[in-house]
Formats: C-alpha cells, sequence, structure tokens
DNA sequence: ATTGTATTGCAACTCAATTGCGTTAGCGAC
DNA sequence: GTCGCTAACGCAATTGAGTTGCAATACAAT
C-alpha cells in the first residue's frame, strides 16, 4: 500500500508541493480515473464516499487549485458556468463539441465533422508543437462550436 | 429616427420576440458594437449612461438570454466564469487562444499557429458546413489551447 | 528536535445569476 | 379604437459556486 502511493508522492514533490493527506487524495483520485472530469461538487462527495472522513470543502477548492496551477490538472469552465477538472491527458484527443445558447446541452461532434477529423487533428498536433517550442507546458486542444441545435432551432418557442 | 430602429424591429418580430423598450436597445447596442463583446455588468452600466434611464438588473439578463437563444446573440463563459456576449457575427472567423491555467490570462495565438491556419480555417468551414445541413443554425467557432504559460511554467512559484 | 512556512479547517463573505410575484405593456382579434 | 391574452417588466429575496481571513496544524529542511 504506501509503495502504491509513490508516484503520488513523486509527483508532487516534483512539482514543488507538500505531500499532505488532502493532495495525495486528490491527486490518486484523478490519477485512478482518467478522461473522466469532476466539479468540485462532485468531486466532494466522491472523495467523502470513498473515505469515511470528509475533506474540508475549501482544502479541497486550494488542492484542486495547486494541482491545476502546476499542470497536474486541466481545467475548463462548462456551459453552466462550473469548473470542471480532469487529470492532464497524456495524448492529445481534441474532442469537438457543440454547445446549444438554447437548450444549454452540450454534445460531441464525432459524426458531423468526420471529414475535417484530420485537419483537426493537424492543426491541434501543430499547435501543441509550436507553443511547446515557446515554453508552454502541459495543454490541451478544445475546438467547440456553439449556436442553436435543429431540435431548438425549429421548435422555436423557448 | 424612428426609421434607422426598424432593422432592430424587424429582427425582433422575425425571431418572434416583441419589440419593447429594453430589446431595442439591447440588440441595437450590439448590433452597434460588432464583434466587441460584454458581460451583463458591462452591458448595464454601458447602456445605463448611453441612456440617462436606468434600465433594470433582472430584465437585461432576461432581454439577452431571449436574444440569445434565438440566436441573435453569441454567449461564451470566460476563464472567470464570467458569461460574455456580443452580436453573431455573420462571418467565421476561428480565433485561437491560449487560457493559461496558472495566471489565467486568456491571449490569441495568431504568432505560433501561422504555420497551421488554413488546417483550422478549412476544419471550422467544414464543420459549419456539415452541422448547417443538418439543422443547426447561427453558430460560432472556439479554437481553445489549455496549459500553463511559458512565464507561469518557468517562474514555478505561484 | 527546532523552526519557518505551507497547508488545513471553520466562519463569514462575494458576486454572478436566478426565482417569485404582482404590475405593465405588446399585439392580435374584434 | 378597445378588449383580452400573454409576454415582458421591475423589485425583493434567494441561490450557489467560489473566495477570504485567520488561528491552528503539519511538512520538511536545518
Amino acid at each position: 500500500m504506501p509503495q502504491l502511493l509513490d508516484p503520488i508522492h513523486e509527483l508532487l514533490t516534483a512539482h514543488g508541493l507538500r505531500r499532505t493527506h488532502a493532495s495525495s487524495l486528490v491527486l490518486g483520485w484523478f490519477l485512478a480515473h482518467p478522461d473522466t472530469t469532476y466539479t468540485h461538487a462532485q468531486l466532494l462527495s466522491a472523495l467523502t464516499e470513498d473515505q469515511s472522513q470528509a475533506l474540508d470543502k475549501v482544502t479541497l477548492y486550494r488542492v484542486v487549485d495547486r494541482l491545476t496551477q502546476v499542470g497536474l490538472l486541466l481545467c475548463r469552465v462548462d456551459a453552466h458556468r462550473v469548473r470542471r477538472f480532469q487529470a492532464m491527458p497524456m495524448s492529445v484527443h481534441t474532442i469537438p463539441h457543440f454547445e446549444c445558447q438554447s437548450c444549454h446541452r452540450d454534445s460531441p461532434l464525432n459524426d458531423a465533422l468526420q471529414a475535417n477529423a484530420e485537419d483537426l487533428e493537424r492543426a491541434a498536433q501543430n499547435a501543441l508543437v509550436a507553443l511547446q517550442a515557446l515554453g508552454y507546458q502541459g495543454y490541451s486542444v478544445d475546438f467547440a462550436v456553439r449556436g442553436v441545435c435543429a431540435a431548438c432551432s425549429t421548435g422555436a418557442r423557448h
């Protein structure tokens, strides 16, 4: 058990963070659930039911903040103005998505974009290479289309 | 003067909205300031100082909401979790930008992406054409890269 | 072990945005 | 025109994500 936590501890110290109960717990959770996004609230309840001991709300905010600032986590604000965090992905998957401004649904666009997936992927890759050369680090690419979806634009009335 | 407002009135009725003082005022402001984003607060103070009569905060929220739902305005949530609105653009300019997760600065990426500007533009155009065929309408494309900028990643300590 | 500083936890607070509800005013029908 | 239905208004009170202040605690470097 203590050996299993080592990679977490090493990541923390490698990024200049202390190896505390809260930070190990949070980073451990994210590493165990890659490619999944969590809001603060979701993370709090997930950790609370995983552990029996509840971790303070403010502490969680601060731990997540630190992890994000050093590039261990990725943060984006969703259409409902809530921050969503996930472990910083290793590879670059550009996930094109559509945000409807009427029903506020956020749906993936894989089907509609089959044709230009390669253009997008190339643009994303080149962007990252160019940025890496400039000293930027630990990034992720997001391709978002905003508008009114078919259902809402035909349905008309709000 | 009344003649100048006609295009605004026509847009409102064409989208099933009533031609009220507040909605004409707000839509008029956005049409007069294309390519500029406003938060609710900025819009409120801009309109208040333009007009002498202050328009209620809640009314403004609701008017902007309606204009957005029918596709006359474009809405995005910025890195500080505040909604920013602008007139729905006529043409598609994909504005690649970088959001630093440490200093929270949001900077345009034109320089770094000179090389793949065409790939991006093509991907955006194709995406819109494909979506239009599916009944989606009034959209805008956003290409965002997230990570830690050069200054923050070398500076290290927050 | 000692000490300086990062981190924690609690309460109180901020601020964008929302809801309830009684009132007002578009707009279509008569 | 004016009647009546409903959208839109405006005020007060509320929500909910996130923040700040500060005293108490726990890392980690010496």
